[in-house]
DNA sequence: TTGTAAGCGTTATCAG
DNA sequence: CTGATAACGCTTACAA
């Protein structure tokens, strides 16, 4: 492997000058540039990044820390990240597990964007302090370098669910996200509110898990009890799915028989049958935006007013 | 932040001495050693993994490559990887676009794992011929330091044709994938030999791209066609979903009026009404067997045999 | 316009 | 068992 060294002895000249020519620094004599550049492409060099790292106290990396990599969501964050990132000459670096943390703790990265509920605020607080800026989606955490950016939750479950109590419907079961879910207890609290708000005293509450597994599960219980509730909201539109594919297979008429609707506004749901209504943010767009603030904040070192996605009810055919 | 400078000085020890103490080397005084952890933990010290991956000319990073951040194979293959890795103490780091050939060429990582037809089989073979193993999937590649894993996409839709061509289906489609795809190349390579050998000497073609979008447009175009096929082998599911879904709304029945198979057995092939046959690899199977691989080679130096992943065909509903 | 040399934070060789 | 010191490959004052 080639380094600068070799380029500047093929070229005859210095480390340093081979150093400003490849870098494009402008006092470099035209013809020694040139001598330069051919000697590197004629060694096929290309710089030793780590090198570059060590000395400039910049990597040109963010680090995204996903819990997993499946989830549609995650791949429509993550594109809009990758979008702004490219377009700022920053590398993306998806990570997950225990590498995530090595990766922030070492310092491989400028900056993290955080959409693990595993990494724990401790840890966060704790890598922030020392100058490496977080931001985190989905949760609210306060410190020195650290910015959130979190849906409403609450709010957007609550103006939904007003809606279908206007709508007519009576009888509500919540389908709900693994209980230390960040979200699915946002989510939980707007649907308990809208309820009590319009005086309806009960509900049923059925436990699940966030999947389409969970969801379709949790069906196959409903389908079996004696009165099913006229209307299910589900934490989000996986375990949407898979409960609407429960109550298909044993011939329940959706919306006719029991309603059903989601969060998050998965690619998916348009093409179910019924088509599944949804809460839902542009999460391109998030990505987008959460990586161009996290940019200015390592550009400017300054904090800056950070807009939350806002959200919208997307009114399809199964309620 | 803390370096080894500022532990080495706060314990009363040379850098060098630190340096043991914190990697664990054995010849370093019980006491000496409590001293320096000590002296880390008081400075909340982490050692910078740039320097280090400088002076020892590895990262312990694998990159994976990806050509998008969305797919339910992808997800299956990064959770596969990632465990093995994870196990093996390496750092997963999963990009995409721009940012992959960086990390590559910067050598920011020790190898990589590449599902991602953008990057150039020059661009590979170069990068790998500097020293760097490269393991790439879904593509065969020939070169100095480079590996590939390729299903069988055209045995395995050979084979499966075969047993519908039994079955007594008679009237075939293809609906295709963007067609510079490797696999969808190899998968029509297997279906059309099929008929061939079966003495069936006309199908249809349908261009499409992978999605379930484009597979649900396929799908409206066909149900207005005068005659539609008797049978639709989708490259991938996804497609097969969104064709799905299109021929549901104009009530045609899946698999009496016309039937349906895909590619990949993705986790929601199973959700479906008709529930989906298709044809399909462990992904996370893959996905660990080739990292190993990969940490092997990366490890000896050796060219390891590499097991091709094996397939089966997965008997469902819609056929 | 070019070269010399220091230094980024580590590891590792060699003496002591 | 511990400490100087060179080196990894690069950038960047500063000097020439």
């Amino acid at each position: 492997m080639p380094t600068i060294k070799d380029v500047a002895k093929l070229a005859g000249v210095s480390i340093s000058t081979a150093s400003y020519a490849l870098n494009n620094v402008p006092n470099v004599h035209p013809e020694t540039k040139e001598r330069i550049l051919n000697a590197a492409k004629a060694l096929n060099y290309y710089p030793n990044g780590v090198a570059r790292n060590l000395k400039t106290k910049r990597t040109g990396n963010i680090g995204v820390f996903v819990y997993g990599f499946s989830g549609p969501i995650f791949s429509d964050v993550l594109e809009g990240i990758r979008k702004k990132l490219q377009e700022n000459d920053y590398n993306i670096i998806v990570s997950s597990g225990k590498s995530s943390s090595n990766l922030l703790r070492e310092r491989q990265v400028d900056g993290a964007i955080i959409f693990d509920a595993e990494l724990s605020d401790a840890t966060l607080i704790n890598i922030a302090k020392h100058g490496l800026p977080v931001f985190v989606l989905d949760r609210k955490l306060q410190g020195q370098n650290i910015f959130s950016s979190v849906i409403d939750n609450e709010g957007l479950v609550f103006k939904f669910i007003e809606k279908m109590i206007q709508k007519g419907y009576k009888d509500y079961a919540y389908l709900s996200g693994p209980e230390d879910a960040f979200n699915n207890n946002h989510r939980y609290d707007g649907f308990k509110q809208a309820l009590e708000t319009y005086g309806i005293r009960t509900h049923r509450y059925i436990k699940s898990d966030f999947t389409i597994q969970g969801g379709y599960l949790a069906g196959k219980a409903i389908v079996e009890s004696k009165n099913p509730p006229r209307f299910i909201y589900c934490a989000n539109d996986e375990s949407a799915i898979g409960l609407m594919q429960a109550l298909k297979e044993h011939h329940v008429q959706i919306p006719n028989d029991i309603a059903i609707a989601g969060f998050d506004n998965i690619y998916l749901g348009e093409y179910m049958s019924p088509k599944l209504t949804t809460i839902g943010i542009n999460h391109v767009l998030w990505g987008t935006t959460v990586a161009d603030a996290l940019l200015k904040i390592i550009q400017n070192k300054e904090t800056e007013n950070f807009e939350h996605p806002e959200g919208s009810i997307i009114m399809r055919e199964s309620c």
